[in-house]
DNA sequence: GTCTATATACAGATAGAC
DNA sequence: GTCTATCTGTATATAGAC
């Protein structure tokens, strides 16, 4: 019984760290606190991962893959456009909704210890890019970079949870009110980008 | 003619812990480096400002005033509404394109630190929310909740800066052909939001 | 593997001469 | 106002017993 039951140490530090560096940051984040919330001692982080540099490679990298849409699935099924976009949006926002740190930590660790990217492998985004632009040349969609198309439709998922402090802040809005927001965007951001690249009929 | 030329310790203090506290954050900043940008030593930081929290509190809340758009003018003008939007955004791009790492530094901030948050003054932007719903009631656009609108374009416009080192990474992009990225949103985000939103004649 | 105790470095902050 | 020297706390990291 105890085989399912039992979390190895090594398992209960990487999730402490992932914890705390997520809400931290590298520069804000405390060996102590990650021991503290794995239930060892600082010793034992250490002796499992070295140092604090090795056991945030092992976070950011891992992380960083998480944050990539695996989009190439959707890509090579025989769906419509407008099928593609709806699933890569709903997918995006419910992974982000859970996982509200996520967006942050990347990008302060991308900014202010790049040291960090070349523990990650290369990540050729292009797949998405020409299928983007495969679209366009089809007509089915109006002409548009597909870098500026996938900063749009990223940005619109993303920044929400981004500015959210700052945006409850400005516009006074309270915790639940910026929830139901953040859940009416599944639909709303899908129906922006359509109607902003969908060619007109006549 | 030393009038003129010369400026203040507390003004050199000023102008190297903006510098310091937005490319590092909070928690990364350092005092003594600080004090080296400023070209003194760590007493005359604390001779000037008592400590790390009580300068931070001065540069975020200046920072966070320069961040909130200015639009009260332009909503009093007799315009039309395709003319605020266009000066809206290209003010808010041309402005993050001089101010690169301020995004990250307020949405950072905000996060990890929101002590400071209680420092800056309340911040009531209903007045631009509420000019947005009167042009949805005027049928100037399609119906769409102010919040929506507003998350969306300051979206298009602040993501692809907070997102660059990883745009970059992931679409292998070089540093010149991402500044012409950014340059090219300022006609391409106005052209998007502008077709989402507007009414079709028929 | 796990712990306590400690080494080492460096951060923010202060004392006091000038 | 400005400096050097120093205090104090705390961070990462290690030594060594069990």
């Amino acid at each position: 019984m105890e085989i399912e039951e039992h979390i190895s140490t090594e398992e209960r530090i990487i999730k402490a760290a992932e914890k705390i560096f997520l809400r931290e940051g590298y520069a804000g984040a405390r060996m102590q606190e990650i021991a503290n919330e794995a239930k060892i001692n600082k010793a034992m982080l250490h002796y499992y991962f070295g140092s604090k540099k090795e056991l945030m490679e092992k976070i950011f990298s891992a992380k960083f893959k998480e944050f990539i849409p695996k989009v190439t699935e959707a890509l090579q099924s025989e769906t419509t456009f407008e099928n593609v976009l709806r699933v890569y949006i709903d997918t995006y926002i419910d992974m982000l909704m859970r996982n509200p740190y996520l967006p942050l930590f990347l990008i302060d660790t991308m900014h202010r210890n790049p040291e960090f990217l070349s523990f990650t492998q290369n990540f050729p985004g292009k797949l998405f890019a020409a299928w983007l632009q495969k679209q366009v040349d089809l007509k089915k969609i109006r002409p548009i970079k597909p870098h500026h198309l996938l900063l749009n439709m990223i940005g619109l998922c993303v920044f929400p949870i981004l500015a959210k402090p700052m945006f409850q802040k400005v516009f006074q809005i309270e915790e639940t009110d910026y929830q139901q927001i953040l859940t009416e965007r599944k639909e709303m951001v899908y129906d922006f980008v359509m109607r902003a690249i969908k060619i007109d009929d006549e």
